[in-house]
DNA sequence: AAAATAGCGGACAAATTTATCCGAATTAAT
DNA sequence: ATTAATTCGGATAAATTTGTCCGCTATTTT
């Protein structure tokens, strides 16, 4: 369904929320220990969204990574999808059709547009502190 | 979502239903024509249906592939995309851990879950038959 | 000021997916 | 029988995604 790098970039970004919500910024080693991924290709994924004004850095010793409050609320997985995936998840056709629209559809797109709606709406409906509070309770986890 | 085999496999299979229903066979040539997809490829992925048993072939001279006319009821595209794709899009953790389940969900389980399962549940539904008609009847499109 | 700690950015490497090529096997028509 | 048309199967190549390495820059601590 999403990339490798958009996994790992949802779940760095959970664990991320999760510590900012105590105020405290975590860096790379720590966030790539906490979800268990390859270190060097998160921290690529974490600088895009950097650049997408999703997660916030500062280097230096005691740096890393933090969520600003805000932020917890504001930004939806749908964002950070789009941050690292694109948003060929969002207009690409089921089949793989360069265009494909209510007036020149597939023979999917009725039905392939409509469960897409669904995850769009789960996606946009879902915002990071929701995810981390998960988290925080206890009720879900980050790796195995 | 699907990856770039199984949409050519799909296509194929819609395309190759539709000229079945008038009892026509038809080759590799001729369907990657009419769904705009490299040939080599597609045989390939051609090859791997046959294996599964959702199309069937026959070589030599107007050989060529022709779904059965009872599969056109029952395969559904959820036979399709396993056979290509294997059932990773039905077993798999929507943020990649290994492990996901409701005893040890990711934050993310539920509402992925639930996304899925309508997914899954259109796929299912979803056979060559009705696919085939809607491209046969004009009102869809194989490729661009 | 120097040293240590952190993220940043570019080059590179490995793995997977996508795509091509070509000879072999099979079948039908001549 | 020979030839032509077709799928099959293995090897290979190209493209993309995933992953690593290393030096650079910025910042804090000493």
């Amino acid at each position: 369904m999403f990339s490798k790098a958009c996994e790992y970039g949802i779940r760095s970004l959970i664990y991320i929320t999760m510590k900012s919500s105590h105020n405290e910024r975590v860096n790379l080693v720590d966030i790539s220990a906490a979800i268990d991924s390859p270190t060097a290709f998160t921290a690529k994924i974490l600088q895009k969204l950097v650049k997408n004004n999703i997660v916030e850095s500062v280097k230096g010793p005691h740096g890393g990574f933090h969520v600003a409050k805000e932020s917890m609320d504001t930004i939806s997985l749908s964002d950070v999808v789009k941050a690292i995936d694109g948003d060929t998840i969002y207009n690409g056709c089921g089949l793989g059709l360069a265009e494909c629209n209510e007036l020149r559809p597939c023979p999917l797109h009725e039905k392939f547009t409509q469960v897409r709606g669904d995850l769009k709406q789960m996606l946009k409906t879902t915002n990071l502190r929701s995810l981390a509070e998960e988290l925080e309770s206890g009720s879900s986890v980050l790796r195995v």
